[in-house]
DNA sequence: CTGAATTTTCAGAAGTTTTTGAAAACAAAA
DNA sequence: TTTTGTTTTCAAAAACTTCTGAAAATTCAG
């Protein structure tokens, strides 16, 4: 396989797998292509080494922006803008985390606690509450287990694998 | 809030949760009222409490089944299928879990192993072997994690959240 | 077997998301 | 101020996903 394959194989199942999880597939390739890029790249060959459109690499390279996972460079006396990634699988992982928690997992939460408050009056609505009780006794686990995950450091996965396979 | 609107609330939030995470948002509604039911459910319940089509309720609980989150239920003298969700959370988890490594993660991983073996030869091809060494490694890790913690007990979560806040 | 109840399938319809590309807005240089 | 290079916007088109419903297949009791 030679490098240029090899890079084509790469974007395309780093995109294949984003979209596995919810994620635009382009947005997840201009990443997949920023992140094996030895140089900052403008929108214009990010457009043309992916084959899209202005409008839908402006699109998904705003939205990397704003998820932190790509950040903006300015060369001196151009107007270009250039575009690189972050690099740190960590950070990269800490971002999609703080990013999707924040959408996904916080408003769920939030139903939950009005949920929980229904009136168990009659007996059909046992089953209700009790599921809903557990379900959100998880997730709160899972929430704050998400927050400490966000503010440690990238040894902690190690640190939490070897606890756990001991 | 009442009990009726208080599950509305719920099949609802869960369908929209799911659709973020790339899993079909009708699915996780049955789901969800399967969850919720105090008895297990027929094909036609579901079609009617959903107010989707005959089609779309086999499809989805035959999915659910295929995950493992719904279980059928015969009844005795009954040609009726019964269909009950899978209501102990971490069984819930540890099943998606599995489904969605070995369907997204593991052929990642083969991708980044078949490309980690390009020929390294010019420089420009130094920041692609650098990148994808370091997604691998950080792949592995989390797929070693996943499958330890796939193995373990519902005490495992709480087990490292605590070791994590210490 | 036969026939009624039930489940499965799948082609086309409906709905949703993503993409395009041209026009508008913007920003710096002349 | 005007010109020129660049980014942003957004309505319409294309692509993709999900859903419907009727027909086919299956299952089981009689």
């Amino acid at each position: 396989m030679t490098v240029e394959e090899g890079k084509q194989k790469f974007i395309e199942s780093w995109g294949k797998m984003a979209s596995d999880w919810g994620i635009n597939r382009t947005m997840a390739q201009v990443h997949a292509l920023l992140l094996i890029a030895p140089e900052p790249m403008t929108a214009d060959q990010v457009m043309e080494h992916l084959n899209i459109s202005r409008g839908n690499a402006n699109m998904n390279l705003r939205a990397l922006l704003d998820w932190g996972l790509v950040h903006k460079q300015l060369k001196a006396g151009e107007r270009k803008e250039y575009f690189y990634a972050e690099k740190d699988m960590w950070t990269v992982v800490r971002q999609i985390m703080i990013h999707r928690k924040k959408r996904e997992l916080e408003p769920m939460l939030k139903v939950l606690d009005e949920v929980a408050n229904v009136e168990a009056t009659c007996p059909e609505s046992e089953s209700f509450t009790e599921v809903v009780k557990d379900i959100r006794l998880f997730s709160n686990k899972a929430n704050q287990t998400l927050d400490a995950l966000i503010k440690s450091d990238a040894n902690w996965f190690t640190n939490v694998f070897l606890h756990m396979v001991r």
